[in-house]
RNA sequence: GCACCCGUAGCUCAGUUGGAUAGAGCGUCUGACUACGGAUCAGAAGGCCAGGGGUUCGAAUCCUCUCGGGUGCACCA
């Protein structure tokens, strides 16, 4: 329910009333703190009292009498210099628990890229925090009305590619029945123990070599299709799904590379090198733009005429904005999700892709510079709006018990091997319950705590893997929210059964405890906002905690006596019912949120 | 060397655009009608918000310097 606004309205009245100079102070609301009088204050006294050169407590107090109250509100009340309001609680519960908290349709046009995984191994808990930040930023987009299309590039050109079909082939190990990515991936791992041997490697580079000219052709792309689906198949069991893959060989093939060279040219910091160290080379002068590389020039074309990984990220930075086109789609399959999933593909059909309004990159913070290099790039031809639209979601690296992740040294976990451990760990906490299905509810448990793990931090904050803190099924952790929820349905539950009726409700007898909660329900609006606009989905996962946590405190909740007093039955007079209606909005809510997070709601637990 | 990120309780982390007394979880200690579902709740202990200087009525938050940790600076991706 909108209701900073209001108050914020009538406060800047008032101060106005009180001297027209005070028009453009800015007036702050906030909850107060507890303990402290009132629901809602601000601190606007204080910059009007620099403003008018008058004592912050004396414009306070005369704030307090001028003011007209908004709707809900019933009194005002000078603290110090803050000024604090106090709602009324049956008004400001009916505005809460029937406000129905939807964000319009807007059209507004959003790419976020996430996963991006190389297709040579199966993915680890690297690749976790991205695919579950991205997820997380896609439903959210989604949820506040933007058309989000969410996309995953696929790097079918690259040396580590190459090199992991060239080690299936050479090796010629008989395929096993684990998943192929985890498969491909051993004997990739397998290659780079003999790379390390110099002689090896000259043997085995002609081979390497050979791989990658065909995968340029695009001759093998069906064996990528494999592992890609392979690690699709991972990232579904997350929760995560795509609209469309984006395969860099595509990138060169539809004309987009030579379409947004054409364009980086018509900047006078772009331009073949006829002598020196780039003697042949397209570069980028970047000095002027971005500060902190030892040697600004950058190559987007090298001497050999083929084109850097910069260049092509260039290119499809241009084309998510519309800038330019060439792609071309078909479906690739369908999701455990229902949702369908496309591809770009050379020989597929032209479809609406694309011209977004503002991009999110899902990419690790090592990967800063190049991310700044793209955006500075839209804006070196003329489109600084795009620029300002160009978002790098940059996050810090997942380490395991410590130690940064090394395939090399044997120092990481997969996913799916996490996933497995994860529900077997539920499982276990669950086996002395009876239920109807706990596989089912063990995988959600599981897989609810591992997402989490990944959301509660951050972004930029470097994670500390570790599976008793990663697995927690205990204290700040996705089962405290998912228990919150399956509490609240169980009252509900009990509530109908025993026929409460919302017709009886009487919001006249709840009070301050009610009004606690349904403030915090009340964020909701603004946290999910300003999630976004940050791009920090850990103010959601906090705020999922508040909301959970304030719950749990409001059924605990005893009288100084030490009897509950916040019962929903057993009540007279409506108090009950009343109560099932804030019960019923919890619910909603909890349930809103974890969804945003890509938590399940168990049925019972 | 240059550039970027991080430093808050023993540990892991929160802290809306600068606002009132810096909050959680884990761990430690003590409790809660034998339960509208105890995977919960109440309480205790634990802080020079890395350190110095500055701006401000007000700083964990902004500026600056120092220290500690991480990352980036290829005709790799």
């Amino acid at each position: 329910m909108e209701l900073r606004e209001p108050l914020r309205r009538a406060i800047l009245e008032a101060a106005v009333r009180i001297d027209p100079a005070a028009a453009n102070v800015e007036v702050i609301i906030q909850e107060t703190p507890e303990d402290l009088p009132g629901d809602y204050g601000t601190p606007v006294a204080f910059a009007l009292a620099r403003l008018l050169r008058r004592s912050p407590l004396e414009i306070a107090d005369q704030l307090a009498a001028t003011i007209q109250l908004p709707p809900r509100f019933v009194r005002v009340e000078a603290s110090k210099a803050y000024l604090n309001f106090f709602v009324d609680p049956a008004s400001f519960l009916i505005g809460v628990l029937y406000d129905p908290l939807k964000f319009e349709e807007t059209g507004h046009r959003v790419i976020v890229e996430h996963s991006s995984v190389n297709p040579n191994k199966e993915l680890h808990v690297g690749h976790l925090r991205n695919v579950v930040l991205g997820d997380t930023m896609a439903r959210l987009g989604r949820w506040l009305g933007y058309r989000i299309e969410v996309q995953n590039y696929i790097d079918d050109t690259g040396r580590q590619a190459a090199e992991a079909l060239f080690a299936a082939a050479h090796f010629g190990l008989p395929r096993d029945d684990s998943k192929y990515d985890h498969w491909l991936g051993e004997l990739y791992v397998y290659l780079h123990q003999e790379l390390a041997n110099p002689e090896r490697r000259s043997e085995l580079e002609p081979g390497i070599r050979a791989v990658m000219h065909q995968l340029e052709a695009g001759e093998r792309r069906s064996e990528i299709e494999q592992v890609v689906r392979a690690q699709l198949q991972t990232c579904a069991d997350l929760g995560a799904d795509y609209d469309l893959l984006v395969w860099e060989s595509d990138i060169v093939s539809g004309g987009l590379l030579r379409r947004s060279l054409e364009l980086l040219q018509a900047s006078p910091r772009c331009h073949f090198a006829a002598e020196g160290k780039y003697a042949g080379c397209l570069v980028l002068e970047t000095e002027q733009v971005l500060p902190g590389l030892e040697d600004p020039t950058l190559v987007l074309v090298r001497s050999d005429g083929t084109a850097t990984y910069i260049a092509k990220d260039i290119a499809l930075q241009f084309w998510k904005f519309g800038l330019l086109d060439g792609f071309r789609y078909q479906i690739f399959g369908e999701q455990p999700s229902g949702r369908p999933l496309y591809t770009t593909a050379p020989q597929g059909e032209p479809a609406g892709f694309g011209h977004a309004a503002e991009v999110i990159n899902v990419v690790d913070d090592r990967q800063s510079y190049p991310q700044a290099v793209v955006r500075a790039a839209l804006e070196l031809v003329g489109y600084p709006m795009e620029a300002a639209q160009s978002h790098h979601l940059a996050y810090g690296p997942v380490l395991l018990e410590g130690q940064t992740i090394s395939g090399r040294k044997g120092i990481t976990i997969s996913i799916d091997e996490v996933i497995e451990e994860a529900v077997r760990r539920a499982g276990e906490l669950l086996s002395s319950k009876r239920l109807a299905n706990p596989d089912h509810l063990a995988r959600q448990i599981g897989i609810g705590a591992l997402r989490f793990s990944m959301l509660r931090a951050e972004p930029a904050r470097r994670v500390d893997f570790r599976w008793d803190s990663a697995l927690s099924l205990q204290g700040d952790a996705a089962p405290y929210l998912q228990y919150a929820a399956v509490r609240a349905a169980a009252v509900i539950r009990r509530a109908e059964e025993a026929g409460l009726s919302i017709y009886n409700a009487e919001f006249l007898l709840l009070g301050e405890a009610e009004v606690t909660v349904a403030k915090v329900i009340n964020r909701l609006a603004d946290i999910a906002m300003a999630a976004w606009r940050e791009r920090a989905p850990h103010l959601l996962a906090q705020y999922a905690l508040d909301l959970a946590n304030s719950f749990n405190i409001y059924y605990n909740h005893r009288d100084p006596y030490g009897i509950p007093d916040t019962r929903v039955l057993a009540t007279v007079g409506g108090q009950g019912e009343a109560r099932l209606e804030l019960i019923k909005k919890v619910h909603t809510t909890l349930s809103e949120v974890l969804s945003l997070l890509g938590i399940e709601v168990p049925q019972e637990m």
